[in-house]
DNA sequence: TTTATATATTGCAATAATACGATAGATATC
DNA sequence: GATATCTATCGTATTATTGCAATATATAAA
């Protein structure tokens, strides 16, 4: 085998696990928390920011940017780089759906162990 | 080269990147997505459940729980597989704290053209 | 037009991830 | 104990990812 069976899953999985993946190497989560901190982008400060070579941050860049986690405006020779927030909200709210599935899982356990406590 | 130089990024931004990684293939998030919505555990149902042979399910729920997604109870011959909460919560957090850094970025870049307007 | 600067692409080597058949281990049932 | 059931591991093939040197591309400055 090799290739995912990417096939047999619905959209919103393919598209998590996409946002997912992006972020699933330490220096991709190092840019995102860079581009946090400016107020301008400037692509080429993150170069020196990581600890890699400029190809290697380029094409983290790149998958970054295929996934939808970040877009890129020409300014000049250099390129600004920003956050895209719509991809950030789809994981934000993933995350906070599950967090309250669980609580709410929880709360309906307790009530059952106190039903059987009060029989 | 090959292996990631992980070894230069903060602890935050590996944990973040290892939870990440781990829900980065869609089987992985439709194995989070089918614990929510059992009661009770059952792994067997997981690998009827996914369109993936059994041993390939197990090294998926592997990757999940050494990321510490998952935790499992063995019960008899069967393993309880649950999701947990605390790993969740680091990712929710996480990304509810990125959503909230950009929207307060753009209440500042709005300001400010407003000022530069009204000059 | 030449030169400098900034980013992307190519090509390659090393490692990791994905998938599954075959098989092992561990517990229940007969 | 023999058998069935459930999950994990091993071995292996295929593909993807990571990283960088070298090079290409594209714009700005001289």
């Amino acid at each position: 085998m090799g290739a995912s069976k990417t096939e047999h899953f619905s959209e919103k999985q393919k598209t998590i696990a996409t946002l997912a993946k992006a972020l699933g190497h330490p220096a991709r989560v190092s840019i995102i928390d860079y581009l946090l901190t400016v107020d301008y982008c400037i692509c080429g400060d993150i170069v020196n920011e990581l600890p890699l070579a400029q190809p290697t941050v380029s094409q983290h860049l790149k998958e970054l940017k295929n996934a939808g986690l970040i877009s890129g405006n020409i300014e000049g020779t250099a390129i600004c780089y920003y956050i895209d927030d719509k991809a950030i909200d789809k994981l934000k709210n993933y995350f906070t759906e599950i967090a309250s599935k669980l609580e709410q899982k929880k709360t309906i356990i307790e009530a059952t162990n106190n039903n059987i406590r009060n029989k």
